[in-house]
DNA sequence: CATCCCGTTAACAATTTGATAATACAATAT
DNA sequence: ATATTGTATTATCAAATTGTTAACGGGATG
């Protein structure tokens, strides 16, 4: 079962719980499944490790000496760099409060001592799938498919072809719609910082997709920049 | 009581179960959410529905007649358009195997029956949480919505449009309601150090914001400046 | 080598926005 | 009441911004 990981850097996971027996199978669960796995024995260690490894995903026993996962949890989530940071919570008491409070501090799963290594391991995929998928290559707005791998649009099923310059434009714009683009932004991202070109370049481009696409989803916001709608 | 979030637009979840009591149950406690919710009684059903609404979020029952919910979200998971629509299993039995393969299948997240509604709402949200990523500087003052990153005022529901300077010189008078702008304040804020000119200009500008807007939101001080009330 | 396509630019047209002046209005003080 | 001061309104013009088309050069392709 060595899954379809493995395009993607080895994930790291840091597992914090007081009892050595849990950590111990917990770990080697995920090691066999080829994560790459740090363990703390409290919430302290826990924060310290994760500063270290920088995880990309934590599970947090709720009850440990010290700092509780709760608290852990709330700690990190302040901090910027563990925003995006997958955190899981095992718990062996399992009331609605808990559970409740833990998700609301920003946790993205809930989960119930026992628990099976499977279903483990199947949760942990499941939302390592979900975070991956964000970062995909493809995407889908509405009607409009934009895939980067193969550097093709399509739009109400027909394939359309739009050279590099236009493709990029578009799949900038379309990366997040209704956000009106800065012509300065437009030119560091498509064009990058170096490059000087003239102020027409861009609307040409624009031009061109709205010829293409033959449909009116680049609003001008004069003075401002190009926002992307269906 | 929460709904803070709501502004990007009401989610959509789709619930199928074929046992009507639970559906109801489940449709009333995410409506109070403010979720908008379509219902579908077995498998087919709820590809239809999917189909029709595009939910953001679709709550499997695991047994129904006719296709189950690990056929519907196979079925799903197979059209691009679903690609990233979160899918959650709801299942009676929760055996291991059945838990794994459902996760397997693209499923977000595998709840037992029976679970509690504030459970329930908890895993939704959570997931919500992790899809949409960041938000953005948005103002919100009473019914007026100010959307610096869309360039955007939303008043009353109906968007308008404001030029830059009327935009600017709004979202600047909104930043601090109450507070009088003195107008070399609002000179040095929206027109900058440099740039200098006549009185007049600002009146006009406060004016075409007043005519769009078509309410008396800015309030003159006379001698003094200007103020934002609702 | 000829051809095609892309990215860029120039030139000009079209459009929108911003500023000013002239005038009207309102409040207050003399 | 009338003058004075400060703001509102409107029309007009200037300036800034964008749209469009055509053309040029370079690299890839056949």
């Amino acid at each position: 079962m060595r899954s379809e990981n493995s395009m993607s850097s080895v994930k790291k996971i840091l597992i914090a719980d007081d009892e050595p027996d849990i950590l111990e199978i917990i770990e080697f669960n995920l090691q066999s499944e080829g994560y790459e796995v740090f363990t703390a024995k409290n919430g302290d260690e826990a924060i310290e490790e994760a500063k270290k490894h920088q995880p990309d995903l934590i599970i947090l026993d709720v009850m440990m000496p010290g700092k509780n996962g709760i608290d852990v949890c709330n700690i990190l989530r302040m901090q910027p760099q563990f925003n995006e940071t997958l955190i899981v919570f095992l718990s062996a008491l399992s009331d609605e409060g808990t559970e409740v409070r833990g998700l609301e501090t920003g946790a993205d799963d809930f989960l119930n001592k026992p628990i099976s290594p499977k279903i483990l391991l199947s949760k942990i995929n499941a939302l390592f799938r979900r975070v991956n998928k964000e970062e995909s290559d493809i995407m889908h707005i509405g009607d409009l498919i934009i895939d980067r791998e193969k550097y093709l649009i399509k739009f109400q099923g027909n394939e359309m072809v739009l050279a590099r310059k236009e493709f990029e434009l578009l799949a900038l714009l379309a990366s997040k719609p209704g956000k009106v683009f800065l012509r300065n932004e437009i030119l560091n991202q498509v064009w990058g910082t170096e490059v000087i070109v003239g102020d027409r370049t861009i609307d040409v481009h624009i031009r061109k997709i709205r010829q293409k696409l033959n449909l009116d989803c680049i609003t001008t916001v004069k003075g401002v920049g190009y926002k992307f709608e269906l």
